[in-house]
DNA sequence: CATGAATGAGCCTTCATTCAT
DNA sequence: AATGAATGAAGGCTCATTCAT
């Protein structure tokens, strides 16, 4: 039996890799998973398996279900975050940086729905999870208000800043999951209503 | 071993009732687990711990774990249905009745959290769940649609209304799970913002 | 299919018992693997099957496998303790009591000698076990004090009486391990000097 | 990507070291864990790390768990005879011996006391660690025997050689394992008492 | 010689669900 | 109608062991 051809039939999956390496692909197979059947329906030997890796590689990385749930959010929080900078700091006309950004709210609601369908529940259930999740939304209220102080308009509060994240927030997955569409309306008109709430705040 | 002896040490007799009774009990005992550590946290046997029974009696009343939590669901939106028609009917300025159904809401989704914290999974990996959830929407749209045609204002389309309901519902959901209090926000502030945009809509 | 033939045909193991008859055939199974494999070769399925039951009723009644353990200990212990005081009372001349003794505690020992060979580790590693293995030991020095209080002999001290336990509990475990057979040693001659020592305790 | 910088990160450079002084290592180690959390609370990746190398290194000096128990099993087993041997031809009273050799033997009991904690359980499941175990027993029934023979009391039997051994060795892990401590003996009147059994046998 | 990422069998544990009484 | 002992599939998690580098 050639050497060459086992080599080149075995190893349908890296073994071997860096730790970080390991842990990205552990977290991506989460995310995944947790898109497709939600938190509670994902279990950490499936997202090893997912990952390509076996049961007990998970544990080398992950205290628990839990953490990996955090670890995919942060993922995806951050890159939202930086989205998002992105978009507001890539110029062209209020109306055009609104739209971007809802655009962008809702494909990231979309990308991630899965994980947000559970992530209600875990912000209720878990302590670290509720942190995250309040740190992310100081961040978000912070974020309007230094906008706002540049513009100059010093009508808003942070308690209407904040009814406005909701708004966005709920209406991103309701598009996300199909609320939208199974209620027979129009997605662009929704879509044409939140480009005009952003673009008031920014003005 | 006579069966006297036996009968006397069973005592006390264990509780009969209407199967309308013990399903009420049944869900009542549901509801309240829920609302305590949520739908993954709750168990069957427990639920009928709870209220009263052995963990048999709860299947002879529900299919499974689901099926109660859509009946506890149905029951509040049912009682919250109930709540928002009175207060609607109950007359009063347009602000009165506007800021009585804030507090309904709030009140409502305080009573609820626990439930409505796993609601967004359970919509999102239970077609039966879904399907009610929906049906909650598309009443609620309707009821909204008949409100204005009384009024006259044809400006609202029925994608705003949904707007407007995400916001109230997701506000609601942030009051009640404490978000506002864990971000230094004024509760009172957000409850006038929200009494003036229900108002605004009734006009 | 006829019921009466078939309800014959099941029950290959008794369903449903009282929940006393349960753990008691759970503490024999457990008794029985632990004196085959040890403490460390057994597992909890496995002891439930081996009593006749599925995986879920271990923990209807234990804990886990130390407390099941311990149940299994207490139960030797217990009866063993019986089979002391029933030999005591028995009367006899002194050198029949102890033969009778010594018969019964080698007799113990094998029987119980896979729950003995990891009795020494858990004593070391379980606080629970300790106290319980330290609580027996008290109640056999408090039993010799009074013994010999009886015939009146004061020359023997507490100390002696342990390094006399000792020395009976480790040479019971050697006769019930095969030691004295693998070292090519005479059983009874080994036998009768413990007589000759229980003897001289009791004159 | 160049190769010295890889290997300037890699700094501290993996220790290197002779086979015998890997293994003794890793001997040590394995001594140390056996003896704080017992055989079975031992892992043996613990046990490389702790001698300061990696997990694959257990594997190439033991061929498993077990292995390397014995090892470090026998490398006690050798010290204290060596250390028993010494305290025999060094001299002194027959009563000054005893006295040194009890001492000693509490010493080692209590140097190796999760060692041993552990070993009935191993001298029951693995065969090996028996055989092995055996040979000492055999070992120190030789030495004793040969004692006897030089200084003509032909009185004693192999036997009760063994009973004594039993005691010595029942009592020091009693000792060792604060049997007597917790049950209120006082340690020194155990000792004297061990002393002049031992005495007994060398005069 | 040494590394350490990865393996995977297998034990521990829970809990939705059943069914004989 | 109710009981509650029992089920057993399914995860959670560990750890002795391997192997590519």
């Amino acid at each position: 039996m050639p050497d060459t051809l086992e080599s080149e039939l075995r190893l349908p999956r890296p073994r071997r890799g860096s730790p970080a390496q390991t842990r990205e692909r552990l977290v991506a197979a989460a995310a995944k998973l947790f898109n497709r059947v939600g938190y509670h329906g994902t279990d950490s030997n499936r997202i090893a398996r997912e990952a390509g890796y076996s049961p007990g590689v998970f544990y080398k990385h992950f205290a628990d279900k839990r953490e990996i749930f955090l670890a995919a959010y942060q993922t995806w929080v951050v890159s939202e975050w930086k989205a998002v900078e992105g978009e507001l700091s890539s110029g062209g006309t209020t109306h055009a940086t609104a739209r971007r950004l809802v655009a962008l709210t809702v494909d990231f609601h979309t990308r991630w729905r899965g994980l947000r369908a559970s992530l209600m529940e875990l912000v209720f259930t878990d302590a670290k999870v509720r942190r995250f999740y309040r740190e992310q939304r100081r961040r978000q209220l912070d974020l309007m208000a230094s906008i706002r102080s540049k513009i100059g308009g010093p009508r808003h509060r942070r308690e209407e800043d904040a009814i406005h994240l909701f708004t966005m927030e709920r209406t991103g997955d309701a598009i996300a999951q199909g609320e939208l569409r199974d209620l027979g309306l129009d997605r662009e008109v929704v879509i044409e209503a939140l480009i005009k709430k952003v673009a008031a705040l920014l003005a």
